[in-house]
RNA sequence: GGAGACGUGGCCGAGUGGUCGAAGGCGCUCCCCUGCUAAGGGAGUAGACGACGUGAAAUCGUCUCGAGGGUUCGAAUCCCUUCGUCUCCGCCA
């Protein structure tokens, strides 16, 4: 959500900024709304003054007894009203309008923001190991001896379609393991706090963090209304929603460990085979929120957290700044870290790290208030994967696969398995 | 699912038709006293929008007591609808 003063003061940068994510200019349609929309509410205010001003007469009218008074008041105010009805009916629609326009504009890039058209333009900002070199030719996670039956598609595809995996055995495990020490690093080392929250949302949840009301289609909603949310970002995000923040409690960073379900919608015949795009998946998700002047700070400091994860797994990995023509609707600047995935040989998107400004908090009104100030501030807010689960058992399959058909597992995930630190190629964690 | 209660400013909490944007308390800000682990006294302290102005402010106006609608000259206060929260019973992981 944009703030109309911003746009008023200056249409311009608004335009050359959405210009930079490939948009046309917005600004003239959006100002004419803006001036409609005042110059009604200037009318109805002022129609309002007159009709409270002879409110507060018809009282004493009535009391002296002066009838012709009261009368004349009375009828002046029927009529006031009847104007005030027609001016806010219009000020209401014309404000919805606008509202309705600002809910749907992407939020504008940070300044540093490589300026690009598509994923092609992307910049490389960090880059950690190198591919494992495996002598021989590495097989896609699915097709590994180790992983056939732990990871079973067909299966999952007569309970429940396409795009859903069961898995189990060694591979459930892993999976488990991996989501563990994720929570347990963020936790114990990174500073976050560890949340449980619903998957299941009310509209104004989804509106807040972005995803209504243009990305409908890409959710799932419940026959009375819920919807299952496709990050936790919605729920952690929203932890501060309609709030008022003491500055000393900021900031505030979260983790959450959570299902995550989005209807891919759009995207049929990508990735098709394994499970790297699932209807229905598990991630670990971080969120923080700060004072402006820290949420730029905090981008980095959340994408190390998000790739200290990968180092700790052993696993090769490329941070990208995506270009303002790749980057989400509620993003300001974006970090994505793609894992090193030998079966596709290849970098593949394994975390998204977005800082979104004040966009989410006006959204859903998330404020707080510096000590002494008296005017409140929107906070700014984060999100980032850290790290997508399922993602993350892909790459740790892969990169460890070995000649005899067996998987070597990371050192950091051997505590949570166990002490076992293979997977044989019969499937069997040994 | 059945029955009932509630929804007020950053927080708690008064307030059942007008003089209420709203007592009191807490918190916070400033000042005084004291003097230094604490306490006492005084003043101030809601938000949104609009106008003016534009470095912030100040000023003026409108709206807001969950939301929407209604009754009334006039509503936080009465009525209707709706959303949310809580309690008890039932059911249940």
């Amino acid at each position: 959500m944009h703030d109309i003063r911003a746009i008023r003061e200056n249409p311009a940068a608004f335009d050359a900024a959405l210009a930079k994510r490939g948009l046309s200019p917005l600004s003239p349609k959006i100002l004419a709304l803006d001036e409609a929309r005042r110059a009604r509410i200037t009318a109805s205010e002022t129609a309002q003054a007159d009709a409270n001003a002879a409110a507060k007469q018809v009282g004493q009218a009535k009391h002296k007894g002066d009838l012709d008074e009261f009368e004349r008041l009375r009828a002046l105010m029927a009529d006031k009203k009847a104007e005030i009805a027609e001016l806010d009916a219009q000020a209401k629609a014309e404000d919805e309008k606008l509202r309705d326009l600002l809910l749907t504009i992407p939020n504008l890039p940070h300044d540093d923001v490589p300026v690009g058209k598509d994923e092609a333009d992307n910049v490389e900002i960090h880059r950690h190991g190198t591919p494992p070199n495996l002598g021989f030719a590495p097989k896609e996670h699915f097709d590994l001896p180790a992983v056939q039956g732990g990871m079973d598609f067909e299966t999952a595809a007569k309970i429940s379609g396409s795009r859903f995996v069961i898995l189990s055995g060694g591979v459930a495990r892993i999976h488990r393991a991996l989501a563990q020490f994720m929570l347990d690093t963020h936790t114990t080392e990174n500073g976050l706090t560890e949340v449980n929250t619903p998957v299941l949302v009310r509209d104004e949840a989804m509106l807040g963090t972005g995803q209504l009301p243009k990305f409908a289609e890409d959710s799932y909603q419940t026959t009375n209304g819920w919807w299952l949310i496709p990050t936790s970002e919605v729920t952690l995000t929203n932890i501060v929603s309609d709030t008022m923040i003491d500055e000393g409690y900021l900031p505030r960073r979260y983790t959450a460990h959570s299902l995550c379900f989005r209807s891919e919608a759009g995207s049929a015949g990508r990735d098709t085979s394994g499970m790297l795009r699932q209807h229905q998946f598990e991630k670990v998700e971080m969120v923080s929120i700060t004072k402006p002047e820290d949420s730029r700070a905090e981008l980095d400091r959340m994408t190390k957290c998000a790739e200290g994860i990968l180092e700790r797994l052993d696993l090769a990995y490329r941070t990208m700044a995506l270009c303002t023509g790749d980057m989400g609707f509620g993003a300001q600047r974006t970090h994505d870290i793609e894992v090193w995935l030998p079966g596709q040989n290849t970098y593949r998107e394994i975390s998204s790290v977005s800082v979104c400004g004040d966009f989410q908090a006006r959204r859903m009104n998330a404020r707080f208030k510096r000590d002494g100030a008296k005017k409140p501030e929107f906070v700014h807010t984060l999100n980032g994967s850290g790290l997508a689960v399922g993602r993350c058992l892909i790459a740790v399959l892969e990169n460890g696969q070995q000649a005899d058909g067996s998987v070597k597992l990371p050192s950091a995930l051997v505590p949570y398995l166990g002490g076992r630190s293979i997977l044989t190629a019969e499937g069997v964690l040994a």
